[in-house]
DNA sequence: CTGAAAGCGCTTACAG
DNA sequence: CTGAAAGCGCTTACAG
């Protein structure tokens, strides 16, 4: 009853490790640890007395100290270039969500679009361990870095490119700007502005090659002019979308990436007077609440970011071999998620002015 | 030349451990640790030795090995209610960033305002050895409970009540619901609603309370039918509005929290056809690309995101021990960053419309 | 200043 | 089926 030793200086209650559970039931650690993990032979008995004990002491196995011993941590880390885009956001929550279920960790980081960052940070984290990678992109695509990374642990690529025999979750962004684009063919449009992300990544190139297309597949020429892709900030998407605005031969419509993108065009619309939709059409690829909720809405093209961090959160566990795929259902090393995406039409676009009404 | 062993079973290479940098610089392991870390005495021979060593082998210490010796992680854990809130992931990358500089990784949960979800997490996270912890708001305020992890280990409440000697970042939510409180009521309004979160956490109950003394101030009779408060979805908000436009006395001006309730707010404006801002002004708590980029845009309670990020950083670091304050400063156990908070104003505030013009 | 040794808490061959 | 022991890679008293 009276504390036998008060050596301990910090308040922390002396942690309860296996060979406390060995001893109260009355075993070796060695059967302690087969017995709560099932791993190898054990009797029924050891396993009774083993679990009993755990429970009575509150015991949770440490997991560095699994780490140490099996090379393994439970945890998985996430690179992207902006964890504050909502689209991000909103994916990594399902991935995190998902990830919790099998009881991973997620530690996550910011590459701010740096190659440097992403190695440093790919550095970092595989040192500490992590069991698995999800990488969205960065900077610039580099499949053979993947390949790379992917000898060594498990990795999943999100919306970028891998080599031969990686696994990744891809959003078809050739197809939504097809249909983009197509739309607004369909409503008699001709000068249709892109603006798009960075076209050395994969979601703007697979962009700009679904908006081009479905020019070509009207036989309309392409005017290069009308496509913008950057990968800086607001400002320029301004400055860019004034600029086209104020050109004499202006686009009738403008399909935009993402709010901030949007945000930019909105703006220039604002300060030109052009009216949405009978002026400029205007699409947003990437849905969220300034398309929605903005008058008149706009349409925009969408997929299910739940989906995507779900799916991308399974298949690296699958990597990882935590889960298995379907019973009976192979599962390559190699493997590709392809999500589709779909126009949700909502007030934003309308047929061109008359040629005279400008 | 020749591989001298072909044993190994994976494609990893082998790890280079201190053990080998100490025979390369020929030492013993004890001092090639004292060298790396300059702990202890050591001669300037043995450090450049060991150094040279080190960088001829590339050698990186296993965080986790250190972690199992010293019982530090170099990990903090970050605990939210919805990653996905705009808000908080802006907080977070701030955070990110900064722990990232000191070397720091950051694992982050989401605790869907579960209280249950967040003892499940906290104890994940503290099992897993985080060296600190930084926790928003989440179902409930309870200090103590934040006061007895705080006795364990480093803890810092974002916006979210703590205890005595607790530590924490606070947005000055009262203030912020009184300045706009008291615009409107310069304006000429009486009848204001508010729409915030659930009043059971601080954020909440401080802009109530902010939102009632401004009115108390004005002598004018709080009806509480014009205070709604909760933890739910858009789809309450937008019945909420709605109900409260469709009222005989509705409220001429709205104070809503976050684009989430404003949305909701303005789809109600939508269906019952008021405009903004003249049957109705609107104020949005939390600044964002909605309320910015809206027509008419949406004057705002802001404050600097990135700030709360850096600030709560940069507490825990300290608390942690691993930078301390500026020279000479003081650095008590328990200590609160208050947060400023400004009225943006933009365009949808005006007067209430004269009487008989409904 | 240095080296040999203990030990963080686990898991896993290896004998019995 | 079980226990004793080695060892994951470090750090840190402890002797010398």
């Amino acid at each position: 009853m009276s504390s036998p030793t008060r050596s301990n200086p910090s308040v922390t209650p002396a942690r309860v490790t296996i060979r406390d559970v060995a001893r109260a039931a009355g075993v070796s650690v060695g059967t302690a640890s087969r017995a709560l993990n099932r791993s190898g032979p054990v009797s029924e008995a050891a396993v009774q007395a083993v679990e009993r004990a755990a429970k009575a002491l509150a015991y949770a196995p440490d997991p560095i100290a699994q780490s140490m011993r099996t090379g393994t941590s439970g945890v998985v880390g996430l690179l992207v270039s902006d964890l504050a885009n909502p689209l991000y956001a909103r994916i990594i929550t399902a991935v995190e969500t998902r990830l919790q279920r099998e009881g991973y960790a997620m530690v996550v980081g910011n590459t701010h679009n740096s190659r440097a960052q992403e190695d440093l940070m790919v550095d970092l984290f595989r040192r500490r361990r992590v069991d698995g990678l999800i990488l969205g992109p960065c900077e610039t695509e580099r499949p053979e870095y993947l390949d790379q990374i992917a000898r060594e642990l498990p990795v999943v690529a999100m919306d970028r490119d891998f080599g031969a025999g990686g696994t990744g979750v891809h959003v078809d962004h050739f197809r939504g700007a097809f249909d983009a684009t197509r739309y607004l063919l369909d409503l008699g449009h001709t000068r249709i502005a892109l603006m798009t992300s960075d076209s050395a990544l994969r979601p703007g190139r697979e962009r700009i090659n679904g908006y081009r297309a479905a020019l070509e597949e009207r036989g309309i020429a392409i005017d290069n002019a009308l496509v913008r892709s950057s990968r800086s900030a607001m400002d320029l998407t301004f400055s860019d979308a004034l600029a086209l605005l104020s050109a004499k031969s202006r686009p009738t419509a403008f399909i935009c990436l993402g709010t901030r993108i949007l945000s930019g065009v909105l703006q220039a619309m604002k300060q030109t007077g052009y009216r949405v939709p009978q002026d400029v059409s205007l699409i947003c690829v990437g849905d969220g609440d300034l398309p929605q909720l903005y008058s008149p809405a706009i349409t925009a093209v969408s997929w299910d970011l739940e989906t995507v961090g779900t799916a991308t959160a399974e298949m690296l566990l699958r990597a990882i071999g935590v889960v298995s795929g379907e019973p009976g259902a192979q599962t390559p090393a190699g493997q590709e998620i392809r999500l589709t995406t779909h126009v949700v039409m909502r007030e934003s676009c309308a047929p061109p002015p008359a040629p005279g009404s400008n």
